[in-house]
DNA sequence: TGACTGGTTTGATATATGTCAAAATTCATG
DNA sequence: CATGAATTTTGACATATATCAAACCAGTCA
């Protein structure tokens, strides 16, 4: 029942997507929000294994993630496949699509989730008239931008438990800042996933969690982890191997 | 005389940066580049190894690469450093900065070079009246993040060999797309900036190149490259290891 | 021209991570 | 609670790439 009973999917026009506590928390006035949130549709029922989108999809909208997470992955011709990443609650997905008008990668639920769609056209008009709002979507995509270029440099010059560090370091960070506790959780993707994530395979990564663990960093059973010993955790990922 | 000498700058107010040419040749009118062309200055005189601009710089600007070209790289604390890009002539550099107002990496110069300024606030304001400009924008941010995922996927899951192939390709392919010769080039990155920028050593990507020539799929002696065999070249970067 | 300098190539060896396989654990289901 | 499937952990071994070191080469400057 991965992904077969529940794709149902109710779309429905949306006075109030909640935008503000969400994705755009920036400089805007009640009145703006509201001119956002009313071009705004709310999707929910996504369950584990959905697709939001797929590759090569039309790109139509970006999405506001209300509720759940996603994971992006690409897939190249010959099978190959990378979890490119992990988006949660809050966060912003569909911004690769804008340069072809054709998505690139698979959004796939990780639990069930809930986004709201907001369709591209509208915030372009919509940003021409509000100066903030436009700025903060030049903001969005430029923060992707760095996002993805710290990736590189992980995948470029990391060894295995330095990225692992990372990877955790930055979940928790991106867990605070939602208010949850940002040194226990559940993980909601599994090694295999991880390991594409970080350019490693899942017995590697396996074996740096436990590693982890040994050395009193971490405390790990499958998917829940504990942050133990975060100071070290930020060693590891500054420190010249 | 790497960089010492030639540091002087002229910074001219530009009636014609010749962007059509060169970075916007997308859906604006004669009248409407024009603006774009009014809100821009040319900057000469960059030599081999000058700063574009460096980390931390206060963010004003986009850049059009008008001759010459840049590389990017981001410095870790610790020392660690790693290439995240190489930009040529006709490409914009300095998206990273919007998110932060300050620029996330070092942009130099790689040989004698000259770039427009577009002073993002102006442009801004502008690709508020004209949705083509905003719509072009919105596909160069968009166009950066699909780059930088097919890096993240280059560095996550291939070989040596794979990397370099597609390293040459791509290159290949922006030549080709300014009308030079796509098989015939002088690289203007040493092995170690490529290596940095693919995730690999010096000695590998040297040993990589050294095997190409070997099997007749490029000819290559120190930066003089000629491609010999593109199909093959194609084959090693689609193929499962 | 010759000698310097930095970059490149090549070789020998070390090591981190991948691969393959089995055991252990967790999770879902009846 | 028991069963089975999926995931995770652990082990032994293989391999691609890193590391260290030396020789080679190309471009620059006297």
């Amino acid at each position: 029942m991965q992904q077969s009973v529940s794709s149902f999917r109710r779309k429905a026009a949306c006075s109030n997507c909640r935008l503000r506590e969400l994705c755009l928390p920036v400089g805007l006035s009640a009145g703006e929000m509201q001119q956002v949130d009313d071009i705004s549709h709310l999707k929910r029922g996504y369950a584990r294994g959905d697709y939001l989108y797929r590759s090569n999809d039309k790109f139509q909208s970006l999405y506001a993630i209300r509720k759940g997470s996603f994971k992006t992955q690409v897939l190249h011709e010959d099978g190959r496949e990378q979890v490119t990443g992990f988006q949660m609650t809050g966060e912003i997905i569909g911004l690769d699509a804008i340069c072809t008008d054709h998505h690139t990668c698979d959004a796939v639920a990780m639990e069930s989730s809930e986004v709201c769609e907001l369709p591209f056209n509208k915030l372009e008009t919509l940003s021409r008239e509000l100066p903030s709002l436009q700025r903060h979507l030049h903001k969005i995509m430029s923060r992707e931008i760095v996002r993805d270029q710290g990736i590189m440099l992980l995948l470029g010059s990391m060894r295995a438990e330095e990225r692992l560090a990372a990877f955790l370091l930055n979940l928790s960070q991106r867990l605070a800042a939602r208010g949850l506790s940002p040194t226990q959780f559940q993980l909601r993707m599994s090694r295999q996933e991880i390991g594409s994530y970080l350019g490693l395979k899942l017995e590697t990564v396996s074996r740096a969690f436990s590693n982890f663990q040994d050395n009193g960093l971490i405390n790990v059973r499958a998917r829940a982890v504990e942050l133990l010993d975060l100071p070290a955790l930020h060693a590891l990922v500054g420190k010249q191997q």
